[in-house]
DNA sequence: GTGGTCTAGACCACA
DNA sequence: GTGGTCTAGACCACG
């Protein structure tokens, strides 16, 4: 029964989270050219099919196309960007909502402390 | 030959995280003994001295107090506890926000998201 | 099979408080280096984890910084070193007033005895 | 050049320096017995040998006698006892003083110290 | 090179 | 049994 500590989720999923990231932040725009596999590979030092594994659940869930023989980019499709950043927004909020509810906080505290947090008081 | 890849805190860190987690959400109350050094060690799977590191740093910071030949366990200091759970909370959001700024939100945009996250659990 | 018979403060502890001694006497000075780890060890004849121990333990009271391949250095927070310098001080004079204490001798007697030992330097 | 860290001071000596000291304190009156040799060596865990070596020197300073048969006792000489009490006290105080000049105190800011040492203000 | 983490296993002090 | 110190040696991250 031993526990890992280090990450447990798949390697290829750690990778795609990575490139959403990315992707929602701006860092990759609509049409840009993600790596080749094999430079991913590299750069990250996995196998490249791993890398591989990664683009091609973003091509199934439409964040990306492949065009063969050209590489992978990201899709041109805004709608599908815009989606893509509210629920990657919307899951970091209900995963910090349920840590607080586990932490014994109530909704009234929840959204007391997060808009304090929001306006942070210069007081010095 | 697995590459960790994601950003490795150090394994005594991590535990302590852990027993942190439980104390605040109280699965661990004030004067709870922890489990022995090596027990831990063993469940988790790691050498001893990471447990009692990660022990000795809880100590250091006032969380477990530790006597000799006897064991470890959670402090009786009430505000001490009240201040680490109000801590935790606090480094959670920030985190979010962080994360959310990245995402090119508007502090409104958060609220608004946040605020309608939490509404659809007073319905149901 | 020497036993070590009188009261052994940790090895770690011990290392630690040479070189407080060495910083408050200014043969350390401020952003002065310390010996690495490893040469320190050899030198000691103690492991590395020992002094990396005293190390840390010295950076955590703020009296050395360590830079991560670079090095250990006494810190160049002067009023830190100044207060270092006086807790060393008032800890070796109370140590001194307890044992005096117990073999009897009034406050009265001990500074007269301590004004006396001060005065015959004036005139050598 | 490894520094031993531990007492490099000969075992005999520290013992004799616990007896001394509990002789000054008054735990070993004028005319008391100290523990036969084997006794001591069995409790300290050191060769009778090592005690026996104490003791002669003990005797040779002419604090406690040794009555063949008996054992050996504290001196009945009162001024011997006091001579002796009030050289412990000077030479603690004399190393005392000779750390704080390292220190680079003055025999001013010396004074300073120890008197107010001495007088612990009540501020609570 | 530097510091830092971790393991394996010994040995100690306290109770 | 408990926590705590120490060693030997591996391996990592930073520069």
């Amino acid at each position: 029964m031993t526990h890992s500590f280090l990450p447990s989720q798949p390697i290829y999923t750690q990778i795609m989270d990575v490139f959403i990231e990315r992707i929602c932040r701006g860092e990759l725009k609509p049409g840009d050219k993600l790596p080749s596999v094999r430079e991913a590979a590299l750069e990250v030092g996995v196998n490249p099919n791993t890398i591989l594994r990664s683009y091609m659940e973003m091509e199934r869930r439409g964040i990306v196309e492949t065009r063969r023989g050209q590489g992978t980019f990201v899709t041109l499709n805004i709608e599908m960007l815009e989606y893509l950043r509210k629920e990657l927004a919307e899951n970091q909020i209900s995963i910090l909502i349920d840590k607080l509810n586990q932490l014994g906080y109530t909704p009234q505290d929840i959204s007391n402390m997060i808009l304090s947090s929001m306006q942070p008081k210069e007081d010095a």
